[in-house]
DNA sequence: AAGGCGGGGGC
DNA sequence: GCCCCAGCCTT
């Protein structure tokens, strides 16, 4: 038998506070586990206005996990598309496929089984265990780094294996075990709302007389930020090739951005080339040194593609044909009209919507 | 421990 | 531009 914690009362003042300021979101509304591991999974480095939208869809088309696990990956992806961090839905689908086997199809209520499931980290288990179940577990994500740096003026870096036990230690005596999952939403409200990254309104707060990093003028400076990497520039030739009203597209199935999405073939280039040098690609003539009369009506360049830590510049060729030549065998050859169908990347996206 | 992985919104 | 978001996984 454990001792029973003190509860602090900051975490009253929170609850109190959250009471006053929560928004209204559809997976507040709701004790299913597999909406709110849903929601969990959205949110993942995801704010809630981007995320729910998402949400929303997804709860409509998959409202159990039983229909999540039903459906293929390209239609998960599908739904998922704009969304980025595409792991995050091939790992929701393969959870799902686990939970309808192995616990058949109810949603596991054990920390350690919710844990196991892939794409769930020790963030999302505690989230939904302590939301879905009551169980008392801390979260500690970005907004708890954040609000716990401060509170305590700690300059300890969140990204190393010291400052996330030191972190996730603060979390749980912070914690209000006797309502864990209330505890929770409020501290990361309160970070996502009060306790913001920049320029928070400390004036108003009402943890402002117990706040050590604003008493010491230290708030900009919490939690320490981790230095920034240099975004590595990619350069992506597109070919958007057409004949008899099909065109072309290849899964991307290497261990790099965008996995398991559609795309025309490319053509990548160490560095920005002209039409004369991406014909002169060994790519290029495996493709379309035997394809007869290859008309390029134009180039289609695309603004910078910026990513966490990549930037590509991307440009679309229109490439039309009289037949196919053989090679280009190895690609999935789509009608026009169904390319809409296939989970494409923002980039390509955005290519797509400027249509003809 | 470090790096990969998206996209968007706020300042 | 830069920062960072209800993180997770691989190496």
């Amino acid at each position: 038998m454990r001792p029973m914690k003190q509860t602090s009362d900051i975490s009253a003042v929170l609850i109190e506070w959250y009471g006053r300021h929560f928004r209204p979101l559809p997976w507040r509304e709701t004790s299913d586990p597999y909406l709110i591991w849903l929601s969990e999974v959205i949110l993942q480095q995801t704010r809630v206005a981007q995320g729910l939208d998402y949400f929303r869809r997804f709860a409509s088309r998959f409202p159990d996990v039983r229909s999540l696990a039903a459906a293929t990956e390209d239609e998960v992806l599908k739904l998922w598309q704009g969304l980025g961090y595409y792991s995050r839905a091939r790992s929701l689908h393969a959870a799902a496929r686990r939970v309808a086997e192995r616990f058949d199809g109810v949603f596991p209520t054990g920390y350690d089984d919710v844990r196991s499931l892939p794409g769930v980290g020790d963030y999302t288990a505690s989230a939904v265990c302590s939301i879905a179940y009551g169980q008392p577990c801390a979260v500690v994500d970005g907004n708890v780094y954040r609000v716990l740096s401060r509170l305590t003026d700690a300059d300890v870096p969140t990204d190393t294996a010291a400052g996330k036990r030191y972190y996730a230690e603060r979390a749980r005596s912070l914690l209000d075990e006797s309502r864990p999952g209330l505890h929770n939403q409020a501290v990361m409200e309160f970070g996502a709302l009060q306790c913001v990254p920049a320029n928070p309104d400390c004036e108003c707060c009402p943890l402002r007389d117990r706040c050590l990093s604003l008493a010491r003028g230290t708030v900009a400076d919490r939690p320490p930020k981790r230095e920034k990497k240099a975004a590595v520039p990619r350069y992506f030739n597109y070919l958007h090739v057409r004949c008899a009203g099909s065109t072309l597209l290849a899964k991307r199935t290497g261990r790099d951005i965008w996995r398991n999405l559609y795309e025309f073939p490319l053509i990548e280039t160490p560095r920005a080339v002209d039409f004369g040098e991406l014909q002169r690609t060994a790519r290029w003539r495996e493709w379309f040194d035997e394809a007869g009369d290859v008309r390029v009506s134009g180039m289609l360049p695309m603004p910078r593609h910026v990513l966490s830590h990549r930037v590509i510049h991307a440009c679309f060729y229109r490439v039309d044909l009289p037949t196919w030549p053989a090679g280009l065998s190895s690609f999935l050859k789509v009608l026009s009209s169904e390319i809409s169908r296939y989970p494409v990347s923002r980039l390509t996206e955005l290519y797509l919507e400027r249509g003809e």
